[in-house]
DNA sequence: TTGAAAGCGGTACCAG
DNA sequence: CTGGTACCGCTTTCAA
């Protein structure tokens, strides 16, 4: 059960079972053997809490995300704990579900626990909070957040240039009466997304646009859309928030009666494996959340021979072009 | 930083600060306040590890799935999750990406850190394994795994009598060539819902079927799909593994221009959300994953009121009919 | 190459 | 109500 117990069991002090386990220093091959036989036969398993405790490190590396439903999570965490595990290091996640109060409860948690590095990826936070991040001292990346400080790194994706993008190539194909189907991101009152879609609109008077939003889901986006048309607004054109959303939209239009994309056109954003895979497969912007994955590793768990990573990255998402989206209705028939 | 460095400030023993911190036993009220005072000056923040190493507790779970991918992970997390907060527990999660090696890995990180409980929610197991996690005496839930022994509750899904409904219903409907897309669980040679299927087929000789199997993802189905039809077999009826797979199925078909279900029926299994958003919509079996969590938490954090947990649940998937499935084509044209 | 002992940061029991 | 203090299980000098 414990470090003496198999340090008597093998005669050899704890010191040298300490050796053997970490296999630091030489340690001569009988004595060595005893002390693995011993550990076989008593089923021992290091305390990992009093080894942090006395080592005073602590090989984990935290992941904080606001949703972890949104396939869009797990795409950054695998490549995160394939470079983690590679260097060595365990990673612990956390969700908040985008709730305030569970994201000060998880970065306290991943403070408490004295995670060698922290990852947060949601849509924004508290200064209060980031300042307390700052003053523990961990390594930090921001994904979407704030400003880069010292010992934080900050990852930024160009929402609005993938946004104008979309709003761009809907306008080409004739399209002018737009909706947005966003999410309630209770810690994002001021959506950049959303933000983008409402500036490009106002930027070009003959586009007109119509919000609505609800849960970060399936279900959500099917609602939000839901309650967009209920109000008898009639899109050609329907920006989702992501690609989850959109997902949800494409149903509720299915179950309307309209077709995707000769009634009204749909997009995505993220370009998650599902956007190929729905019907109809989506137009979308691409996130690179594997390079995002990378980065993130690269920032917390510095490798000896690398150069100091940057600390601030700004990622341009690349626009893609599916099935979702074609010319506006009014453009072949009204004209 | 440390406890002592807050009893120096606040002019108090480390017990005192101790008792305001886990409020036990009860402080002045003028004491408190300094403790506090000077906990919040320091911006401190106990170590969980010191905590747990002096306690002897560890107010956390584990939960070890093999697909953090697939949403049907995530459903079981959710309220796992809730109901361990709800007992002041947090939940440690680990993803074992259906290898052996990492499932063993994930174990033993379990156990070292001193888990109060732990939750496998794996295809199968190595009987070392569950032997050395008997032996570690943390009370552990398998799904899907093994026998209930000591400290052990198994939950198993009776995913033979789900298979058999499908069949039973395509056979019905006037199937008789079966396609069976798989996924290779690594950790299960013999996979139960595969062994359904074809003792299904046995048993009645007007059935026929083939299989296939790639990975448990939506690209997996629809690759496994893709051979399935390769080999220029064409069944009228393809069984899935899960809902994942079959979605891959989905697209795989329509890239074909095999119209779903008036050329070949599909099914899913496990009735995730996606099954009702995809197109058509997935004949599915439904497995309680919400259900599947509470019994999780009660057989790991035992409430002082409740009963004593059973130690054998056996669940009845229910079958879901909806639009991916109908007659087979030559039922209605042949004859 | 190995052992003894001083912590690491808390908790909890025992006095006062 | 508060302080002193013996651990919890392991790592890490310092000596031998």
């Amino acid at each position: 059960m414990s470090l003496d117990k198999v340090a008597r069991r093998a005669k050899v002090s704890t010191a040298t079972v300490s050796r053997v386990l970490n296999n630091t220093s030489v340690v001569k091959g009988s004595t060595r053997a005893r002390v693995m036989k011993a550990i076989a036969e008593l089923k021992y398993h290091p305390n990992l809490h009093a080894r942090s405790l006395a080592g005073g490190k602590n090989r984990t590396i935290g992941l904080i995300a606001s949703n972890m439903e949104n396939p869009f999570f797990f795409d950054i965490y695998k490549p995160v704990e394939a470079d983690a595990h590679a260097r060595g290091h365990e990673v612990v996640v956390a969700n908040t579900d985008y709730r305030p109060e569970q994201l000060v409860a998880s970065i306290r948690l991943m403070i408490g626990r004295r995670v060698a590095g922290l990852a947060v990826v949601v849509s924004e936070m508290d200064p209060a909070l980031i300042k307390e991040l700052t003053e523990s001292r961990i390594p930090v990346v921001f994904y979407d957040v704030g400003s880069p400080r010292p010992n934080i790194t900050n990852i930024r994706v160009n929402y609005r240039r993938g946004i104008e993008k979309v709003v761009d190539y809907l306008h080409s194909l004739g399209h002018r009466r737009l909706g947005f189907v966003g999410h309630h991101a209770r810690l994002a009152p001021i959506n950049e997304r959303m933000r983008a879609v409402l500036d490009a609109v106002a930027r070009n008077p003959s586009l007109e646009v119509k919000t609505a939003a609800d849960a970060d889901t399936l279900e959500g986006g099917r609602q939000a859309t839901r309650s967009l048309l209920a109000s008898g607004y009639s899109p050609t054109a329907i920006v989702c928030v992501n690609d989850i959303t959109a997902v949800g939209a494409l149903r509720e239009l299915r179950e309307r009666g309209i077709r995707v994309p000769q009634d009204v056109s749909v997009t995505g954003f993220d370009n998650v494996k599902l956007s190929e895979f729905c019907y109809p497969a989506l137009t979308t912007v691409h996130i690179p959340r594997e390079r995002i994955g990378h980065i993130i590793v690269d920032a917390l768990i510095p490798q000896p021979g690398a150069a100091a990573a940057e600390h601030e990255i700004v990622i341009d998402p690349e626009f893609m072009v599916r099935d979702s989206t074609g010319p506006a209705p009014s453009a072949s028939r009204k004209r």
